[in-house]
DNA sequence: CAATATCCGAGGGATTTGCTATGGTATTAA
DNA sequence: TTAATACCATAGCAAATCCCTCGGATATTG
């Protein structure tokens, strides 16, 4: 039950970009550096989301990435679906791709991983980038409310 | 975001014993006869249920295994977390196991992934052996209807 | 004693994860 | 033109995890 570094990363990196949002394109190099992630690895994370519209790039020169929307518009759970797949506890409760299963009928513990899967989504589309950035904003500044009173 | 088969199978087993509950011993090949699972995987299954508290053992010839409580006072929160270990979609939120984290303290993300977790845990606990066993008997019933009137 | 069970530890093949490596091509600012 | 960037594909791979299997030892009933 646990999510992978896909996830984690590419969260990560997406408050990066919305922390600098309307700044210019931001690059990979540097999110990698500030979010000490393999630039590599970060790459592939972000072509995921490029393909799936939650990211814009700009080549060249100075280029690098912007998000696709407004910070208020992407929520946790695009992004975390983008790079985890559908939420789904068990395989059978999949929305996507619902497997064939000769107990679908008459399983009773399915039920559950509905209602797991359900609540999971809920919670992750409840929260979206601007949401994680004022929270980082509020954090910054009650830190330096505290350094000042060192 | 997977279950494993453990609490998948462990789970299913856990219904049949409390389908079973007063009937005396259950022994594990009738389990995995009627579940459809390898009765030496379950075996180890139902080891941990038995030293987490859940189960108890009657050993010898028909013996078995027999709720250690009444089915409605055992969550599936209680066996998902004996078989799956603590319900944390990231590491950082174990509520067992802590680990250490630089981050910790900065961490943007960790709540969201505090929220998930709480949100699992509450499905989970909401729902026990007794409910499951209810469905199972409305279930019975309803296609026991449908098929008295073909 | 024989049959039926639980109990226990070791092992092992398959799959997934979390990268790294290699080696480019395409595009753009300066 | 040059440097900096995105973009792409493929491959490899060590470590971990998953999903069991195997071969017993031990306990109980009849």
């Amino acid at each position: 039950m646990k999510l992978s570094t896909r996830g984690e990363y590419g969260l990560r990196a997406m408050l990066d970009l919305a922390q600098h949002h309307g700044e210019g394109p931001v690059s990979l190099r540097g999110i990698a550096e500030r979010q000490d992630i393999s630039e590599h690895y970060l790459e592939q994370l972000v072509s995921s989301l490029r393909k799936a519209g939650l990211v814009r790039s700009v080549r060249g020169s100075q280029g690098g990435y912007v998000l696709a929307r407004e910070p208020a518009e992407i929520s946790v759970g695009d992004i975390i679906r983008v790079l985890e797949g559908p939420i789904a506890p068990m395989e059978c409760v999949n929305e996507e791709e619902p497997p064939e299963c000769e107990r679908a009928q008459t399983c009773i513990t399915r039920t559950i991983w509905e209602r797991v899967r359900d609540s999971i989504n809920e919670v992750l589309d409840s929260i979206n980038l601007e949401d994680l950035c004022a929270q980082a904003r509020q954090l910054k500044q009650s830190s330096e409310y505290y350094m000042y009173y060192i």
